[in-house]
DNA sequence: CAGTGGTCTAGACCACGGG
DNA sequence: CCGTGGTCTAGACCACTGT
């Protein structure tokens, strides 16, 4: 198998062959791969190398694994502009996508100290800590936890979290995100969040927080996201 | 070595071991960690072992690998808006560190596929294609491929093409940059990016793709570009 | 239950970096 | 030249999946 012409190591060449079969579409979104034991039948080598190739491909966001069932052809991405006051829901919808929200945990806590001093409180002040799940076609693609202020939204875990939470401070507040401050950057998954987005601890993901801005210029939330590295691409246009 | 007490594989263990070491600031930036052989002796454990947790706190972005010299403390993140229109200079030295960008490849070319959409070109019409490397503090973080319009730069490769383009075209053409596309997504860095970045083909990278258009609103020219995934935080404001 | 991926062992040889 | 990481072999056992 290895080459004898040139020095582009094995588990390079099973990637680019795999890599071949999908993007000419004879491997399709969501088809599974052949195992691994098969693939290293198929190329005669082993497990750490065809294990070596499917991580590469992962990285690139080609295939992704499901925990002890295999690999699979990674579905398109959503996309988004974060400048655009658009909401997930809206958003799948514009993309042929079905949304799904869970609320996985929403209760007042002691804000946490890396969200302190974005929304300007004190080391004992408490906020609403609301963990949601972000599903496009039944796919589990961002782990979010929404730091809501009381004063603002006092008797918030009233109300059904499991869908927009703009719509709930519309309604039930009378308050508008209007602007925000937006940071991100690639790293990997932490613990809490992988579990709750099933997949495993350390795969490379994008976190993004999200400072957002009441129509009277005040601090209303901040959001921590972490979405699949995979599911997403963002569009900014500026004028 | 394995707990007897827990299921959190070794390898979860030793990343965290060494991620406390680090953030503790026992590790510094710039810091080279022990050989990946050492790791084995002080961890009581293989190669593999180590290289998993190495990976994953590479996938993070807390350490990054400088090939067949070692594992190293990654620098702080450059941080940019890309809804201002400042460039990779004035960027840098805003945050204190030295930037250098140089040009390795300026021609006249055929427009390649995937810039002929966005450039509104026909498929045999020629571009400017110019390759630059952006180096911080030395590091190369940043793999850019601008393709630029003859018909709006004549005889481009004439100039120094090693400093800030958009000073180049300031100059000498009198054009500006007013407004832009920028799309971006986690990706890994393809073969000829890798190369001219002195890394590893398929690690974890963010490719940002940006359509620029001049001050009478006509396309100027796109750029691709791969940033290590490590080097980067993007943020926004908006209002 | 059989099959899958997740984790791990204990080696090997190579190409390249730096003194 | 030696030490480094890069690549690869040929196994092993486990936890979990799906039937």
């Amino acid at each position: 198998m290895k080459s004898l012409t040139t020095d582009i190591p094995q588990y390079l060449l099973i990637k680019a062959e795999l890599q071949a079969r999908i993007q000419s579409g004879a491997l399709k979104t969501g088809d599974k791969l052949p195992s691994e034991r098969e693939l290293c039948a198929i190329f005669t080598t082993t497990r750490t190398t065809i294990r070596e190739s499917l991580a590469q491909l992962e990285a690139s966001g080609v295939i992704y694994r499901s925990d002890r069932r295999g690999w699979f052809v990674t579905p398109a991405r959503l996309w988004l502009d974060p400048t655009q006051n658009t909401n997930f829901h809206k958003l799948c919808l514009e993309q042929g996508r079905e949304p799904k929200t869970v609320l996985l945990n929403g209760r007042l806590t002691t804000v946490p100290l890396d969200v302190m001093k974005p929304l300007e409180l004190q080391p004992f002040d408490q906020v609403y800590l609301l963990a949601r799940l972000r599903y496009a076609d039944g796919r589990a693609i961002c782990y979010c936890e929404n730091h809501c202020l009381p004063a603002r939204v006092p008797e918030l875990l009233r109300h059904d979290l499991n869908g927009s939470l703009t719509e709930v401070y519309q309604t039930h507040y009378g308050l508008t995100y209007t602007s925000m401050h937006l940071t991100f950057f690639p790293t990997s998954v932490p613990a809490h969040a992988a579990a709750a987005l099933g997949i495993m601890e350390g795969l490379p993901a994008l976190q993004l927080s999200r400072l957002n801005y009441d129509q009277h210029g005040r601090v209303l939330d901040y959001d921590i996201e972490y979405w699949r590295h995979d599911s997403l691409r963002i569009e900014v246009t500026t004028h």
